[in-house]
DNA sequence: CCGCCTCGAGTTCT
DNA sequence: CTCGAGGCGG
């Protein structure tokens, strides 16, 4: 590959997106697709040093000023912070700044601020009177942006803006902060905007920069405009502090607002724990921010400490994993379900996001992909849902190549090759091939799984290859293999096969809800199965079933109803049941008089949720102990809730439960609640 | 008919 | 974990 033309290429990319960006504050492309380009520049510049030009868009810091805003020299130039990604990045940071410190500095304190993603001005006060606001510019030379900044509610116009006993004004005084828009006042402007038929913001950075630009200020945004201030760029007269905490307190005392969810500290390692213990909030906060700040809180050690280029050493950002990446999807792949629900995926080149490598995601339906409008070839953005889950939040359209052809949906099983069905009005499509080896391959990996007959020694691979091999071509004849057939195949020595053959033959005694769940009948899972099978005992019972009578049960509707009579109507399902009698497998329920009556119930009628990891007990463990004392344990936190088990790197749950006032317990409570010692 | 509460189904990576 | 949708109660 030309490494030159590519380089040549990035660059006219980025300084087009970056006069989009900066100058029109009209994003043509999502943050994180520029920042790949912009990385990729960098980072074929390093490696290719004789490529390096003056004019690069790399050798510039932020945007060029607008024309039509007068210029400002900044007091002093405007710092930059060094990044942190990770707990281990943050004491690698101390380690080496550490070094830096005076002999007599004191002992180590930190102050921990959000990182608001806004705008970085520079307010000037001369005499306690509001007489310049800047842009951050390049970090030399700003905008004048003084009548717009004169409009937000935010800026004392005079300080001390309150009347406060034996505070002085400073004959001149310069801070820094950031203008930003709160979350709500985003949403209430778009949707403003939205009326009016004007165009939208992308998000709250680029409104509240749209805002602060606008050349006419009393048509500006400003109202919907706030600023949090932090630093003290320089001063003559007035009061001096000696830390970070106190700077704070005082230009509060002066009027400014200062950044909220912020702390002094004591230890390094406490600042890294609130800081992550932050980020686990922000989701519920009215700013948007991708990290905090962690500085040192005692003003003249950190000044000691000096720079690293642009730096100072006695701070650092520590950020965000990012949330989002971009990367090009080079196939669209399909996976059949155990339904014959086909569903799209991306095979994506690998990308690193969230701390993982990501090289595949799903892409739910084909309406969704199509919505989308995904092709084969787009640069993609990614994200990781729930920070789990990853999945394709759109195309980079500005980045498609020429030829890309929008996705067809296709008109046959992509195992089988037999014509799909879409039904009216539903999103799936399916395979309706009962006999696709696809669905059988699901099927089985369903069927011996541990919510289902639970078969030990029995996973994905073995059920993938006994198919392929021809030695299942139902689920039931998993309980008809002989040893001598598994010997032959690749890997399987006597034990392993011993292994295998004991597992089929303890999962003879699953109890009949387990046998119900496993057979795959769309709509049935383990609750509903369990609601079958003490509402009719046994699969006979159930087979004989009408529509009527299924629906007279507590939690089976029409829906429900319709999908089981159809299961026991094919001749080939009624089989499978048959072959399953014949080998043994309990089709009854069984007696369960001792452990109804043994339990004591204090828990009766109280529903448990359970989110996070424990310390000593599996999910399934705490599960069974809760059932056992008469509670419930259902998936997703509602009113009706009565606690939430929270373990460690608990979610979205714990805000939700927050949210409703839902109280919540740890193991230790939860043992001592149950009467169980640990 | 609407709004809740649940359940089922599919999913990624280490 | 999230999404979609079934079931139920108001």
């Amino acid at each position: 590959m030309d490494v030159r033309a590519r380089v040549e290429e990035l660059r006219r990319q980025v300084s087009y997106y970056a006069y989009r960006y900066y100058v029109l504050d009209d994003p043509a492309i999502p943050d994180a697709a520029y920042d790949a380009l912009f990385s990729e520049l960098e980072r074929l510049e390093a490696e290719h040093p004789d490529l390096v030009t003056p004019d690069s868009p790399t050798r510039r810091v932020g945007g060029p000023p607008l024309d039509r805003f007068a210029k400002v020299r900044h007091a002093a130039p405007i710092l930059s912070l060094a990044n942190a990604t990770s707990a281990g990045e943050v004491r690698d940071w101390w380690k080496r700044a550490s070094k830096f410190l005076p002999g007599d500095a004191p002992p180590p304190e930190f102050v921990v601020e959000p990182k608001i993603d806004g705008l970085t001005v520079v307010l000037t006060y001369e005499d306690g009177t509001f007489v310049l606001g800047a842009t951050r510019g390049d970090g030399e030379i700003g905008e004048d942006i003084t009548a717009n900044l004169r409009t937000v509610q935010a800026v004392p116009l005079r300080i001390p803006l309150l009347p406060d006993d034996g505070l002085a004004a400073p004959r001149r005084l310069v801070v820094r902060g950031e203008a930003f828009m709160p979350n709500d006042k985003f949403r209430a402007l778009n949707r403003l905007l939205a009326e009016r038929g004007e165009k939208t913001f992308a998000n709250p950075r680029n409104a509240a920069a749209g805002g602060l630009r606008q050349l006419d200020p009393v048509a500006s945004r400003s109202r919907y405009l706030s600023l949090y201030c932090y630093a003290i760029v320089a001063q003559d007269g007035g009061t001096r502090t000696e830390t970070q905490w106190e700077l704070l307190a005082y230009l509060r005392r002066l009027g400014f607002l200062t950044p909220p969810d912020s702390a002094h500290i004591d230890s390094l390692d406490a600042a890294i724990a609130y800081g992550e213990e932050w980020m686990r909030r922000r989701d519920s906060l009215n700013y948007e921010a991708d990290g905090v700040v962690i500085k040192l809180n005692h003003l003249a050690t950190a000044q000691a400490m000096g720079f690293v280029g642009k730096d100072p050493r006695s701070a650092v950002a520590f950020k965000f994993p990012a949330r989002e990446a971009t990367t090009r999807l080079l196939r669209i792949g399909i996976n059949v379900g155990r339904t014959g629900t086909l569903n799209p995926y991306a095979e994506l080149e690998p990308v690193q996001l969230g701390g993982v490598t990501i090289e595949r995601a799903t892409l739910h339906n084909f309406d969704d992909l199509a919505r989308k409008d995904i092709r084969e070839g787009d640069v993609v953005v990614v994200q990781r849902a729930g920070d789990v889950i990853p999945y394709v939040v759109g195309p980079v359209l500005e980045l498609r190549l020429p030829g890309a052809q929008p996705y067809q949906v296709p008109a046959e099983c992509p195992v089988c090759h037999q014509p799909v069905r879409r039904n009216e009005g539903e999103v799936a499509v399916y395979c309706v091939n009962s006999a696709c080896p696809a669905q059988l391959v699901r099927l089985v990996e369903h069927f011996v799984s541990r919510g289902a007959m639970d078969i030990e020694g029995f996973g994905t691979n073995t059920g993938a290859l006994l198919v392929e091999k021809g030695l299942l071509k139902d689920v039931a004849d998993i309980y008809y293999l002989r040893p001598e057939q598994l010997l032959q195949l690749e890997g399987f020595k006597d034990k392993k096969v011993g292994n295998l053959m004991a597992g089929i033959a303890a999962s003879k005694e699953r109890p009949l809800a387990r046998v119900l769940a496993a057979l795959g009948i769309r709509g049935v899972g383990s609750v509903v199965a369990q609601l079958l099978a003490d509402a009719f005992g046994s699969i006979d019972a159930l087979m004989a079933a009408r529509e009527e009578d299924l629906q007279n049960v507590e939690g089976i509707g029409p829906e429900i109803s319709r999908s089981i009579v159809e299961y026991f109507s094919i001749e080939g399902n009624r089989q499978v049941i048959e072959k399953l009698r014949r080998a043994g497998v309990r089709l009854a329920q069984e007696r369960r008089a001792a452990e109804a009556q043994a339990a004591p119930a204090p828990l009766n009628g109280k529903t448990f949720v359970i989110t996070g990891t424990l310390p000593t007990l599996s999910r399934e463990e705490a599960k069974t102990l809760i059932e056992q004392h008469g509670g419930k344990v259902t998936d997703s936190v509602s009113r009706k809730t009565d606690y939430l088990v929270v373990g460690e790197a608990a979610g979205s749950k714990l805000d939700k439960a927050r949210a409703l006032g839902v109280p919540t317990l740890d193991e230790a409570q939860l043992r001592a609640l149950l009467g169980v010692p640990s």
